[in-house]
RNA sequence: CGGGGUAUAGCGCAGCCUGGUAGCGCACUUGGUUUGGGACCAAGGUGUCGGGGGUUCGAAUCCCUCUACCCCGACCA
């Protein structure tokens, strides 16, 4: 591709609404345009990336033996209806009507569509187990989208749909699914890991969600130094401390504590370690406010929390008015001894003997508190986010904690959807069976931003060899001086390009400091410099995006060269 | 939706307090000088000052109102 000939709109300015390094390289380099809040113009260098994710994920798709499908964007609201999911999904589902007064949704996701399909068309278990894809474009109408792509409104997933007869068959195209989605990131040159997840808004039992390794994730996941487990820490089990509880030595003690509140504050103000205190949070539940109760250095896990039966899902705090009508004083001053509600006690705060926690008066706190003595024995459940530090679920070593952008996430969904919607089939023995479902997918246009976090530099993008627009940026210094220098290079690239390397040819008349900072920003993997000056001694020089250093390269092998570059 | 903020040229911003008829840098066009790391000089084009209403002789500026966008929170590929 010559310059000349292609839409470079490289920007030198960030725009000033872009907050993360993907969002401001993607703007800066010319590969997208934003039109309104969450949605997206792809610019023929960023749809060059998108289509090369595509790519990797079609091929490894259909290499599992996966069927790719194309489904509507639009879809009528009475099979939301039938899944349940009209009422349910909320605001995010962005609804409509037609001429008719019909309704509709742009679809966030496909399982109705895809069952309703293939209740149509799978009646025999002959049929199955079937895998259908799409690569399509998903809408959802997110409260505040941001950061580019990487939270649009309007995204590219690819989204897949497995039908089984039985759990054991799920199970088994689970499994593919996961190997799949190993080799597809992999492919995709990013530094990944797969963990356990929350099953959310789709529902069903197991799954696990892939993520992209960055700083600048969103999600927080936990990983063993030595073992295999790893997990959303939204999902991360904690263990209960070893041993027995440390003997009570302390009586129980008011103190007066004006103006402390929180934990830091009371620590503080009382010369104990924040491990040493518990802090007690009201939320609604089932029936009325229960009260939980973390060691004061831990933070609750609202997603865990909100899965035992008597705590509200999602979790949701007690009102402050409500709290200081039933408990009499404010948030900073709770405690659990004579509280009257149901107590739900983390692990490690049910560990502690000697504890200091609010007396339920406001400027007061209690010293040297004891359960089983000046409060009921706790039930312990497991309530708090895991830490760094923490022993692995699996009793093998020690969890860390890393930051990872959600790219993929595969689930088992059972039948919550084939049985909602009567999705049959007969078996071996004639009979009527439910449908078993999985369900699999992955943020395409997500991916091209999550892989900028991954890889930049102050220059720019620093692309992954698969996914890069072009291979190689071929910038001779010059041109238009030199015939020389022209009739060179005009001769390469033709050679190049029937070696079938993608190459991007810089045929303006531009300054070579600006050929330099547009292919580093636009992040081309490699690059290849014609000048007079290497000319004359028979050389090019090639430098590679991660280079220190260029090198000097002989002309009459540069082809050989290159070639063992980008395999 | 709750809290905070912004809206002036394609992009980044100043002007607003104290009303007097719109400016700077980048980008763009033309010419010239340059040419191995986002050049320099000269000339040039570019605006419903987010929309509507009001106050005023006069509004980018003051008042009212609507809208869009951004940031923090809850949701998700």
């Amino acid at each position: 591709m010559r310059i000349s000939h292609f839409l470079l709109a490289t920007l030198k300015e960030t725009p000033a609404d872009a907050e993360i390094i993907s969002h401001q390289l993607m703007l800066r380099a010319g590969m997208i345009r934003k039109l309104a809040a969450g949605l997206y113009s792809w610019l023929p260098l960023g749809l060059r990336v998108l289509r090369k994710v595509e790519h990797i994920v079609r091929e490894e798709m259909d290499k599992a033996g996966a069927q790719e499908v194309l489904m509507p964007a639009v879809q009528p609201a009475e099979l939301w209806q039938e899944s349940g999911r009209w009422d349910k999904y909320g605001l995010e589902l962005l609804r409509f009507k037609d001429r008719h007064a019909r309704e509709f949704c742009l679809g966030p996701t496909h399982e109705e569509i895809i069952t309703q399909l293939i209740r149509h068309d799978i009646r025999s278990y002959k049929q199955l187990p079937a895998n259908f894809y799409q690569i399509q474009t998903k809408f959802r109408d997110e409260i505040r989208p941001r950061f580019g792509i990487m939270r649009a409104r309007e995204f590219i997933m690819k989204d897949a749909y497995s039908f089984h007869l039985d759990q054991s068959s799920l199970q088994n195209t689970y499994d593919i699914m996961f190997e799949t989605y190993t080799r597809i990131f992999k492919r995709l040159g990013l530094k990944f890991r797969a963990v356990l997840a929350d099953t959310g808004n789709i529902g069903g039992n197991a799954s696990h969600e892939f993520h992209v390794l960055a700083d600048s994730g969103e999600d927080a996941i936990a990983y063993s130094t030595t073992g295999d487990y790893a997990a959303n820490v939204e999902m991360a089990e904690t263990l209960a401390p070893q041993g027995e509880r440390p003997q009570a030595s302390q009586a129980m003690n008011v103190v007066e504590t004006p103006e402390q509140h929180s934990i830091e504050e009371i620590s503080q103000f009382l010369k104990v370690s924040p491990s040493q205190c518990i802090k007690t949070l009201l939320v609604k539940g089932e029936n009325g406010i229960v009260a939980l109760v973390l060691r004061g250095d831990h933070t609750l896990n609202a997603i865990k929390a909100a899965k035992y039966p008597d705590i509200s899902s999602p979790l949701t705090f007690a009102e402050p008015n409500d709290i200081r009508e039933l408990v009499g004083c404010d948030i900073g001053s709770l405690g659990p001894v004579n509280l009257n509600v149901p107590i739900f006690v983390d692990h490690s705060a049910a560990h502690l003997s000697d504890f200091v926690c609010g007396a339920n008066k406001e400027g007061q706190h209690l010293t040297g508190v004891n359960w089983g003595r000046d409060l009921p024995e706790p039930q312990a459940i497991d309530l708090r986010n895991v830490e760094a530090g923490d022993p692995s679920p699996d009793a093998k070593g020690i969890l860390e904690i890393a930051r990872g952008i959600e790219v993929g996430h595969i689930f088992q969904l059972g039948k919550k959807y084939s049985q909602a919607m009567q999705a049959l089939v007969l078996d071996e023995q004639g009979r009527s069976v439910i449908l078993s479902m999985g369900c699999y997918g992955i943020g395409v246009s997500r991916i091209v931003a999550a892989a900028i976090e991954q890889n930049h530099d102050k220059s720019g993008i620093i692309w992954p060899q698969n996914i890069a627009p072009f291979t190689l940026a071929l910038l001779p210094m010059n041109m238009h001086k030199s015939q020389r220098v022209r009739d060179v290079t005009e001769n390469l690239y033709q050679k190049l390009q029937e070696q079938g390397i993608e190459v991007l040819f810089d045929d303006r008349k531009e300054r070579p400091g600006v050929m330099f900072a547009n292919a580093e920003l636009i992040g081309i993997p490699h690059r290849l410099v014609i000048g007079e000056r290497g000319l004359d001694k028979g050389v090019f020089e090639y430098k590679g995006r991660c280079d220190d250093k260029a090198q000097s390269v002989a002309m009459d092998n540069v082809i050989e060269f290159i070639t063992s570059k980008i395999l």
